[in-house]
RNA sequence: GGCGACAUAGCCAAGUGGUAAGGCAGAGGUCUGCAAAACCUUUAUCCCCAGUUCAACCCUGGGUGUCGCCUCCA
């Protein structure tokens, strides 16, 4: 089966051809680290994530990368704010940045190039810009002519008399073109500078993500992805540096950029302000709520935030949880036979599995995805239901279960939470005497219940939700989940 | 000003030329302590106008509104 992917490109969905067959190279443009991640950053990245983990699932050896600007106007300014060194800074946030996506289940690229160590690659790539007619020096700066490079525009959709038109920018007159960008940046005073053949000096933003990527993935590779924030200029210029290099077009084969995620509408964005560190979110809520917050809605769309959605989606997180616990507690039951539905119920969880990987083939929608795991977990609740005391059908439990958890591992979700835990069950863990005492707090709500004491058992009851222990009363005893 | 995206139930959000997935909230029910949690059932005709078509929410044109990029930004 294809994976079809919309072509920020061409604009539509295209079915995903490798370029080596049974692989898939991925460059992501990464951060630049002088700050947290906030909210917004995470999205690129949690996206990307569950794209890999697809790719990964329909079989492909997938090579990711993804870079670090570790070297940037605004952390040199933070450094010198602190006075400290650009790389205090730098290795402050990269080490943040790690510490936040680990958190949210992204697992991490195969390589992260990083700026600062890759400057003689860089210096290589602007000079072949230059022997090449693209580029040329003023005053020790290095721009690129962009009036040289006929494609110039194309992943953005615009020409270049538009863009003059709209320039924001002032005019720097030594610039052949308003529209040239510097590849290379004479050193000022008080910046790292590195040498190279036009003086000492630091890359541009853009240079580094053409010289980093190809170095990985080659002059030519499948897949970049980014902010769409990062269209214009930054992967417009990218593939003009590439392209202008290595002569051959397309440098990327499909371009993929996500929406952003807002606040009251609009872009949440560090320098609107509006935005929230992932670091202060995960003090209210829990890393696969944010996680399942960003999954829920197709990765193109605008995603707006706030405390209502992240309630709304630790709910609908929870109904698949308890789903799984469902699955977890007919397990251990033992087995009988097929019941007389059951043939057909195995037909339909398998009809739904086809449906959750035809909805990711379909430009990774894991929102139509997900919404076949809802339509699982009901499948799983009323088998429970219809099932009172009979015995489980192995088989279907089985598909069931697996079915579930390709899913779950596909989107990053419940993938290994500690199970409720068991009113009658022996306890044994590294917490056994967080565990004691909730036993204890939940023996003396029993005892409260007995003695029709509700009161006081709807306080212990409570009191124990604040510190995220819910309690369930079920027939078979009373069940705990910690948060 | 230039370019682009989006507009679906109270809220969020998928989607197909042939009468709309899923989640949250609400309502009803099961269980229970007329509790909580959990589970089940249930809730729309798709911004406006015109056109194409046997048939449009999905196609075309126009309008309105929102957002984004053109400056650092995921």
């Amino acid at each position: 089966m294809t994976i079809k992917v919309y072509n920020t490109l061409t604009k539509r969905k295209e079915d995903f051809k490798p370029i080596k067959e049974g692989e898939a190279g991925i460059y992501v443009c990464g951060v630049t680290p002088y700050n947290h991640p906030h909210v917004g950053n995470a999205r690129p990245f949690v996206t990307w994530d569950v794209i890999r983990r697809f790719l990964e699932h329909e079989g492909y050896n997938v090579t990711h990368v993804q870079n670090f600007t570790d070297v940037d106007d605004k952390i040199i300014n933070t450094a010198n704010q602190e006075g400290v060194q650009w790389y205090d800074i730098s290795n402050r946030y990269i080490d943040s940045y790690y510490e936040v996506m680990d958190k949210l289940h992204v697992r991490r690229a195969h390589i992260y190039p990083r700026v600062s160590e890759h400057i003689p690659d860089i210096v290589a790539t602007v000079q072949k810009l230059i022997d090449n007619g693209h580029a040329y020096v003023v005053d020790g700066d290095v721009y690129y002519k962009v009036q040289s490079f006929k494609y110039y525009g194309e992943l953005s959709g615009r020409n270049l008399e538009d863009m003059q038109a709209g320039a924001r920018v002032d005019v720097d007159d030594r610039k052949a073109h308003p529209m040239d960008f510097a590849l290379w940046k004479a050193a000022k005073p008080g910046e790292p500078s590195w040498d190279s053949p036009w003086g000492k000096g630091r890359p541009g933003w853009h240079i580094e993500c053409s010289t980093m990527s190809m170095k990985y993935l080659g002059e030519t590779f499948d897949f970049h992805g980014g902010g769409s924030d990062l269209i214009f200029p930054h992967h417009e210029n990218e593939i003009a540096q590439s392209e202008g290099c290595t002569g051959k077009h397309p440098f990327v084969h499909y371009w993929l950029h996500n929406g952003f995620i807002t606040v009251n509408e609009e872009k949440m964005s560090k320098s609107l302000g509006n935005f929230f560190t992932v670091i202060d979110i995960l003090k209210k809520f829990s890393p696969e709520t944010l996680r399942f917050f960003i999954v829920e809605t197709h990765y193109r769309s605008p995603l707006d935030f706030s405390d209502t959605r992240l309630k709304e989606a630790e709910k609908s997180l929870a109904r698949l949880r308890n789903a799984r616990e469902v699955l977890m507690e007919l397990s251990k039951k033992i087995s009988g036979g097929p019941l007389q539905n059951s043939l057909q119920l195995r037909a339909e969880v398998i009809k739904l599995r086809d449906d959750f990987m035809n909805a990711m083939r379909d430009d990774f929608n894991t929102a139509l995805a997900i919404s076949y795991m809802f339509e699982l977990a009901k499948k799983v609740n009323t088998y429970k239901n219809e099932l009172k005391d009979d015995k489980p059908d192995g088989k279907l439990l089985d598909i069931m279960s697996k079915v579930f958890s390709e899913m779950c591992s596909i989107i990053g979700i419940l993938e290994n939470e500690k199970q409720m835990v068991n009113n009658n069950e022996k306890k044994e863990s590294d917490d056994g005497r967080e565990q004691a005492l909730v036993q204890m707090i939940i023996d003396m709500r029993q005892e409260a219940r007995k003695n029709k004491n509700f009161a006081l058992a709807d306080k212990l009851r409570d009191d124990l939700a604040k510190i995220g222990v819910v309690l369930q009363d079920t027939p078979d005893g009373v069940k705990w989940s910690k948060e």
